[in-house]
DNA sequence: CCAAGAATGATATGATATAACATTACATAT
DNA sequence: ATATGTAATGTTATATCATATCATTCTTGG
């Protein structure tokens, strides 16, 4: 049975490849849409964020993109991270001090992450009602929200199916 | 006119010291009754955290506990960090990478934090609302969480007002 | 008192992140 | 084509945040 490109979250069984193609051909056009100079260390760096769905620390990246022949320095990984982190294309998760590529870049959205304890995936759910939530608070007290982090962290559907397994 | 000692957020104007003082009984009833050691270090770094309503560092509280007489090894501050965290007296903010007082300790809750970029100041909310809607995303996609950041940066009203002033 | 576990002292190091400044590439106006 | 401003990258150094490890002391219950 053919597995659709682009799950509904990171957890569904999916083409990953397919879904990864999907996302970077988006990132393309909407850099080049907005001007944005999705140079190469960017690219890759995204290629990379991409590679896995999990978030992958700075100094990861920054391994994996020396293995592509970029400088070693931390602020090569943090220049591109934060580039596509600005331009949309991924997201830094706190909670990890990492970052991961954004599975819906273009779509406005305040992302909502899930987090595996035990495999490290991360899943990304654009949850209008909660962000909604948080502003309608914020707007009672006063508060002018700029930036907004969603985290929680758990067990996946698949690691849980094994623990009950083991 | 008298203001109330614990406000319902921490950007209303009220009686810190009443506010600071009526935390602190309640976190030492919290701990006697729980059965754990609100020792020295850790009731130091409690108090340090209620002086302001703000997150510090790991390093902020542990320069506040050397001039209280404590030792000035980076341990000593996480240890006791990691103590009211665990006890349920403080939160950590990961956006901030740093501690504040719980202002609700013994309630249950999954706090909301409302961070000011310009005068760094911390609102905890305990927003049922958004935490029950990120359970039932969770539980639509067969996540099991078990913890939860929900943080917010932007602009609180007091610094709002000013801004506008200025 | 004594043993077990909790808490603290102390040293070292790991991990994450940014400041600062030099250099190079790119776009575009003349 | 070249001058000019801006954006991107190279490079060094350092700031900031966090934990592992092991020795020592304190607390509690038997």
């Amino acid at each position: 049975m053919p597995q659709t490109a682009r799950p509904t979250t990171a957890f569904e069984a999916h083409d990953h490849r397919a879904c990864c193609g999907d996302v970077m051909r988006q990132a393309e056009s909407m850099a080049a849409e907005a001007g944005l100079r999705l140079t190469p260390v960017r690219r890759r760096a995204l290629e990379i964020l991409l590679e896995e769905h999990r978030a992958l620390g700075a100094y990861e990246v920054l391994e994996r993109l020396a293995r592509s022949g970029f400088a070693r320095q931390p602020p090569v990984a943090y220049r591109a991270l934060e580039f596509l982190v600005k331009a949309g294309l991924a997201h830094r998760i706190r909670r990890l001090n990492a970052f991961a590529a954004c599975m819906r870049p273009g779509e406005a959205h305040v992302p909502a992450f899930f987090i595996c304890t035990r495999c490290d995936s991360v899943a990304e759910a654009p949850l209008t009602e909660v962000s909604a939530a948080m502003g309608e608070a914020a707007r009672e007290m006063g508060f002018e929200i700029e930036r907004m982090n969603l985290e929680a962290a758990g067990i996946c559907p698949a690691c849980h199916g094994e623990e009950a397994a083991t």
